[in-house]
DNA sequence: ATTCTGACATCCA
DNA sequence: ATGGATGCCAGAA
């Protein structure tokens, strides 16, 4: 059994995060052990796999990300496509009304 | 409000 | 294998 890199972790976490939820970056680098690494799991977002449901992961402030394939008008439709109210102005949601944890953590 | 730094995994040459 | 650069962040001044 080999030691769980830190992007299998975050994969197997996005993963998880049900339809029309929402996650932080510093949330899984939190569940992960280190809340430092908020980063590096936002650079897992996007050299991770592609088929995981990346727009459901948000920065702290609930604000689209950035470099999400497409920008931020793509990421903030997929995330309302889920049925999760996004401002057009801002591009940000209501993450503590949409945050999620894993059942696992 | 804006700006900078700190910290960390992955990428490219 | 090594070093330097990158990036979907977070926190503090």
């Amino acid at each position: 059994m080999t030691e769980p890199n830190f992007r299998g972790q975050v994969e197997e976490i996005v993963q998880q995060i049900p339809r029309g939820h929402l996650m932080a970056y510093g949330q899984i680098a939190t569940l992960l052990g280190a809340p430092r690494k908020a980063q590096a799991v936002g650079f897992v977002a996007h050299y991770g796999d592609p088929d995981l449901p990346w727009h459901r992961v948000v920065n702290r402030h609930g604000r689209m990300a950035p470099g999400y394939p497409g920008g931020m008008p793509a990421h903030r439709t997929a995330v309302e496509s889920e049925g999760v109210a996004v401002d057009p102005e801002e591009f940000t949601c209501d993450l503590e009304r949409y945050r999620w944890w894993p059942p696992d953590a």
